[in-house]
DNA sequence: CCGATATGAATGAATG
DNA sequence: CATTCATTCATATCGG
């Protein structure tokens, strides 16, 4: 049952080595030889690459870091008073138990103020917020603001600076 | 290895909101400062996180398009992936010998052999791996005898990994 | 319950 | 390296 997949699908043993290497020896950028080395390595484990050894440095690199950022935000406050069906209010923070080292699920910052007031559109100008990154503010203490939401979507696709996902 | 990991369940009012801003608004690669308002607003509608957002919108956008290739397409041979490569003319006489029909860019197989003879250089085009890779610090230090890459790879660790992917 | 379908989630591959 | 596309896997939901 030879399925002719499009891309590489790593054996078990590829995945186990390659995340020894990645998260036990903390080979996050491995040199051209090395990458090679591994590459010649798991060749004997099943068809691959080199460029699929590089690629998945690339790509855990890159969802390590989304993954870190995970501080799993979902308390969503038990508070319908708009008696929407939503539903499934469930208060289901129950401690992240991010544990496993390739156990985590990404996510933004702990943003849970629900309290949207409006956010302004594009705050930035251009495409660099320098320190205006992070949306969650940081007011020193006081909360005691009203905890509701109420705007529609004020989302504008205009002349958006920028485009895409880039944080910076 | 159950994943058994209760995914999202969108509620009626989150699917609403969202499609009305794929739709109706043309929103469809959110900038993540759109997707964590989108995400802000529609957790109170019930259970989500940033991520099911940020998929919710990867999804759309490829199915939307998935869709339009099944439409736009006309009846031509539709061509199944029954296996082989089927109506692809192998006029790909570039370098290589090995006529990849993915025909990608660094493409360094010589086929089957699983031993290495010689570590040739990559014939792909250094500008795009070796010239770009700029990493700014990998492994702190270990240059020189430390993180080689061993575990339980026995491959010719030859023990010079000096030179990493920056080639600065 | 069961099989088909819709869709959330994961990830290899690419692009700029 | 950041972001996106494409393909695949997993499962919630639906019809019988």
């Amino acid at each position: 049952m030879l399925c002719r997949r499009s891309r590489w699908t790593p054996t078990t043993d590829q995945i186990r080595i390659l995340k020894e290497l990645f998260y036990n020896k903390g080979v996050r950028s491995p040199t051209v030889e090395q990458v090679q080395r591994i590459y010649l390595q798991l060749k004997w484990y099943g068809k691959i690459e080199f460029k699929n050894v590089y690629f998945w440095f690339v790509n855990q690199r890159a969802r390590e870091k989304q993954k870190k950022k995970n501080l799993t935000s979902d308390v969503q406050v038990p508070k319908q008073r708009t008696g929407l069906v939503g539903g499934s209010i469930n208060l289901n923070f129950g401690s992240t138990s991010s544990a496993d080292v390739g156990g985590s699920i990404m996510e933004q910052r702990g943003e849970d103020h629900q309290e949207v007031k409006t956010l302004p559109l594009f705050p930035m100008h251009s495409e660099d917020i320098f320190g205006n990154m992070k949306t969650t503010s940081d007011r020193g203490g006081g909360h005691g603001g009203g905890s509701y939401i109420s705007l529609e979507l004020n989302l504008s696709c205009e002349g958006k600076a920028g485009k895409s996902f880039r944080s910076r």
